[in-house]
DNA sequence: TATATATAGAGAAAAGTTTCTCGATTCGCT
DNA sequence: AGCGAATCGAGAAACTTTTCTCTATATATA
């Protein structure tokens, strides 16, 4: 019974399962909110343009069961998902570097709802330290190992520019942090036993803009068909 | 020649490799402004813990070219990818949405390196319109068809709050936007020849939340073997 | 109560991606 | 010039993910 195993992280779960459980989420949530009950795999795919089959499959991996003719409770699936992705727990977060980005994510509603809870940022700069942003306490950045540790912080956030970032990286190693969330354009250099998580907002633009260059590849090349021909 | 028809758009390419590009694309401008000027397969799949054989596929995709014993000129890399992702022309944007997360996207640096220029913002927000976000105009939503159509925007941002992203979608497309960036949670309906990209950081948490609940459950249980037996 | 139907779940097949293997090429060194 | 080492590029093999097929089951309906 593999969906056992894999609830209980005992088996590695695809990639691409785990990158659309997310989105089974916010879909679910949305259903939920509307009063739907129950749901099937059949009408998750079509409202995801998803093959139903692959639907049950992702789903099966958190542990859920439905039933036949009927489908799935939507609040199982919804509570299966949560457990499954650590979602039910509060993460407690510390967050580096309170620029731009580093705000912004401070005041992130989404967050506190999917198990992330930023408890305070740092930062050098002595004009942010000791301020308020989105209610989070700006404090020295010196001061992250011994809070993390003496908190017990397990994930921290960079968002500090590239060339501090490897630094920052090395007091959150030495808090005892083990996961790290980086938006610093740089490949940190830390223990293995540490998950890194390097997050670009304009890796995720490569497909969008690949798409469109294309797309407006063809629309031009089309125009001079239809300029040269009289079709 | 699959490459040659790849870096012309006439095959579909695997979308693992879409998310890798960015990343040696980051790895070798670093690698160019550190004055190297070749670079081999082997040297990136080390530094990047990649197989190397993946990543000279990778970048065949590009219809880029190395020699054997040497490697590939780190320039015609970097200028392969670019034009690949459709990074060497800038495309203009517009964002609607000009909260927190909005004003992060105008104020961040690395899209305009990346082929994305947002040249104006719109809002509903009164308080908001007519003012300068990091030198960008707000301007107000209705004008955001006009606009958008006499200006030729090809690229629409939005990062508007869940219930008015439907309605800003429908702005875009009737203005003629050919492809979207969601970050609002929800799943926008728009003809099928308009490109939309959903993002959510929350998304992103997915793979490293789940990781760390995984690594922590497995620590609490060697906690607890190690307090039931002696070893 | 019997029947038709929708759907979960399991296993097989197909498609896609990664890794391995090998030959060809280039360069530096003797 | 010839030799050895490094690397590209192409094809094969192994692995992963997606899609298909079938069976069992729950529900609604006649």
């Amino acid at each position: 019974m593999e969906n056992a195993a894999d609830s209980k992280g005992l088996t590695t779960i695809p990639e691409p399962t785990l990158r659309r459980l997310p989105i089974y989420y916010q879909y679910l949530r949305n259903l939920e909110s509307a009063g739907k009950k129950v749901i099937s795999c059949t009408t998750i795919g079509n409202d995801l343009s998803l093959d139903p089959t692959q639907v049950r499959k992702d789903l099966a991996h958190t542990g859920v069961e439905g039933k036949p003719k009927v489908g799935y409770m939507v609040s199982d699936l919804v509570r299966k998902i949560e457990e499954f992705l650590g979602w039910n727990k509060i993460n407690a977060a510390f967050l580096a570097g309170a620029g731009n980005l580093g705000s912004a994510l401070l005041g992130y509603p989404q967050f506190r709802e999917h198990g992330l809870s930023i408890v305070a940022a740092f930062d050098r700069d002595p004009a942010k330290v000791g301020s308020l942003i989105h209610g989070k306490r700006v404090l020295p950045l010196e001061t992250l190992p011994g809070l993390a540790r003496r908190m017990g912080i397990r994930l921290g956030i960079i968002t500090v520019p590239p060339a501090a970032a490897q630094e920052v990286a090395d007091f959150m190693v030495q808090g005892g942090i083990q996961a790290i969330w980086n938006f610093a354009p740089v490949m940190l250099k830390v223990p293995s036993s540490i998950v890194v998580r390097n997050e670009e907002l304009y890796y995720s633009l490569a497909a969008l803009s690949h798409t469109l260059a294309k797309k407006l590849n063809v629309e031009i090349k089309k125009g001079e068909e239809g300029y040269a021909s009289s079709n």
